[in-house]
DNA sequence: TCCCTATCGATGCAATTGCATCTATATGGA
DNA sequence: TCCATATAGATGCAATTGCATCGATAGGGA
């Protein structure tokens, strides 16, 4: 079995991208906990849930939605319920299952960390690529996805 | 005080990177775990000491090349001794310090490594984008270091 | 020379994560 | 109906990581 070689352009690329989004990743984790904030994956289920709306999630469809393992997600769930963030409800037709659900606090918490997360991202992107140069970015990097999707 | 707002292109482009990047992380650290073959951080450092010749590195020369924190150097190279991977010499003029230089095993291991390691990036990356595309990718994220760079 | 401070690297301890497995319910076929 | 298998979610335990701090040497003034 004869493995492929990536070409230097490749190589190249992966290693941009890898190193600056986890500089980006990890400045923006500094800026939350500098501000006493709670971590960006909490901040990725509150949106989700945020945008469910009141019908909320079960917590298998989170998994995907954050890039969570199914432990992570079930952990998560249960800091955030235990911090009244999101409440757990039994879902009728699913006795295994629960929907879970953003609470009122929860949607503040949302706003609080979106006050830093958004400014981080105005800095270290908005600020530093045009517009088209970001619609470009994200076409690119769209064609990297795992399943390939439309554009 | 008053923060700022993202454009939607540069959340959209944020999203994009951190969802993408994390998805190819995660697979090759997949791909090396199924083979049998250490994580990443291991090819960096491995890679790192490869190019640094004879001389070798001191640690705390490692720890922004490879993105890890100072305890996180210590750990891994404490692993790599042990392996047999790296050897560790004391540094004449520095009486706290030591230079670590890769191994004939710790190169064997890299190449292994790298087997998997360069076929996730060409199948992931070199496969997907023209050698074009990936040199406007890689200018684009160079955009984005911190401090920013020249191209 | 003698401190005072800075830097290098290691490590104890707590928190987090990963892996494997568990319980409970659901589903589908004999 | 009964059983075998699949799915939802939780969790015990081990490994890893983060934080704080430590011990040791360097360097630089007074």
């Amino acid at each position: 079995m004869t493995k492929k070689s990536p070409s230097p352009e490749a190589i190249a690329a992966w290693a941009r991208l890898v190193r600056v989004s986890r500089q980006l990743v990890e400045r923006t984790e500094d800026a939350l906990k500098a501000n006493g904030l709670p971590p960006l994956a909490w901040y990725d289920v509150l949106h989700e849930l945020a945008e469910a709306g009141e019908g909320g999630l079960r917590p298998f469809e989170l998994i995907d939605r954050v890039l969570l393992a199914q432990y992570g997600v079930s952990r998560l769930l249960a800091r955030l319920e235990a911090d009244g963030l999101v409440e757990k409800l039994p879902v009728s037709d699913d006795g295994r299952g629960q929907t879970v659900r953003i609470t009122a606090s929860g949607r503040e918490m949302r706003r609080r960390i979106w006050a830093v997360y958004g400014a981080c991202i105005a800095d270290r992107m908005g600020d530093r690529l045009s517009a088209q140069d970001l619609k470009t970015l994200a076409s690119l990097l769209g064609r990297l996805r795992d399943p390939p999707a439309s554009d």
